[in-house]
DNA sequence: AGCGCACTACGTACGGTGTACGGAACTAGG
DNA sequence: CCTAGTTCCGTACACCGTACGTAGTGCGCT
């Protein structure tokens, strides 16, 4: 009876309040919001039950009252993000809309640098994540695919456009907990890197290196990366 | 003198032992072997230094002379695990060699299913991944492209590759730490899914779940995707 | 109407984490 | 030889997720 079996729970089954006893003080939607506001302000490490229970202004234990474990608490975010995504009327055609798309989740990602961290599948069908497939669906219907090429299409942009922005973000995120700054990081990382190409065990990397030294051009990478995906599902190529 | 500076500083730069003092017990090898092995077999979350220390046999603190960090313990796992990436003499047929390089990297991340977690831009510069990277561009010699383009082709079909796998162990991974199995943690989720499909909320998706509700060819996905990474770098399309 | 109970709130406590600090043992360089 | 720079590691601290128990609240049922 009061032991209650250990059963899977999707945190979104679960009713956000029964008819007994007090009323809730905070809804599901307050609490990912100060998760967010946390994680957007603090970075993702911050986010912990008893900074988050701070942030709302109660009890760290009372946050299991909406919350069974920690891990939900990140779907939660997750979800609060993918609220953000602004869905359209499909234009008709559906590269510009994929496009727009892929756009749309990278600036979401900048808004809030955590997010790639925590994209995994499982979270891939909270309701703002069902909400955002449907959508992108809809922007395909004139692509002339089955659906699970779709699928695959949604997978595989969304894949890229994460780890693109992750890896965008890497040393950023990861220098906000060290004692130097992202600039220094990187510089000392450069020199090593400068050192080992010098040592002349990597020829073709010296080549690559030697043929532009200048600073990539990352919204243009990121831009090729599109269409490539894009590319390898246009039909009858 | 005793105070250092906050210098950022790359592990690999920091060289092995120095001429004074006792003999350190331990390679670098050593402990990124001993880390490697406990998460192999107990997970990642079980990479703690007190962990990694015991499977030592040395005392916690006795790390921090080999490691400056937690996260460069972390670097010498990733690096210890591209060690056993197979280098092959080029065949000449790029495409080929490319796949090769894809299906070794599947195989090894499913040997060591936390690999993909630690994938970051950062650690991709260890004296192994270098070697890999000088591999993959000895391997695409015969596409007549740039080093830059090149580089974009290796970094695709990699983060394919990754965000591939992590999705393939994402619940396996997740579900350790959890009271109950990864088949009942999708079964709640199927049910979950079926639940808001039948809405009539999202009728796409609803479509694309009956076109095929057979369980689905991952195998097939994985080919498909690669293939369609390398047609977006094939020469004169 | 009023009782009971399911629920919220949350303080305390436990076992874990990364790692700063300091002292003891050891060995190569001047 | 001596001393300075190491390695080794026990102790300690702040913080983490969360199990558990208690107190108070208000809905639903009788």
């Amino acid at each position: 009876m009061a032991g209650r079996a250990a059963e899977p729970e999707v945190i979104w089954t679960r009713p956000e309040r029964t008819g007994r006893g007090p009323k809730p003080a905070y809804t599901r939607a307050d609490i990912a919001a100060a998760a967010v506001r946390v994680a957007d302000a603090e970075g993702l490490d911050a986010v912990s039950m008893r900074r988050v229970a701070a942030e709302l202004g109660c009890g760290t234990m009372s946050l299991y009252n909406y919350v069974p474990r920690k891990e939900d608490l990140y779907e939660l975010m997750v979800d609060a993000a993918g609220a953000e995504h602004e869905l359209w009327e499909p234009s008709g055609d559906w590269r510009a809309d994929m496009l727009r798309v892929a756009h749309q989740t990278r600036d979401l990602m900048h808004r809030h640098p955590w997010l790639p961290r925590l994209m995994s599948p499982v979270y891939g069908f909270s309701p703002h994540a069902l909400r955002f497939l449907e959508h992108c669906l809809a922007c395909l219907d004139p692509l002339p695919v089955s659906y699970g090429t779709k699928m695959e299409l949604i997978a595989m942009l969304n894949g890229v456009v994460t780890t693109y922005v992750a890896n965008e973000l890497a040393t950023a995120e990861r220098t906000r907990s060290l004692p130097w700054s992202e600039e220094q990081e990187h510089a000392a990382r450069a020199a090593y890197l400068r050192e080992r190409i010098g040592s002349g065990e990597y020829p073709r990397m010296a080549a690559a290196f030697a043929e532009n030294s200048g600073p990539i051009d990352l919204e243009a990478v990121f831009e090729r990366a599109l269409h490539r995906v894009l590319d390898g599902f246009e039909p009858r190529a």
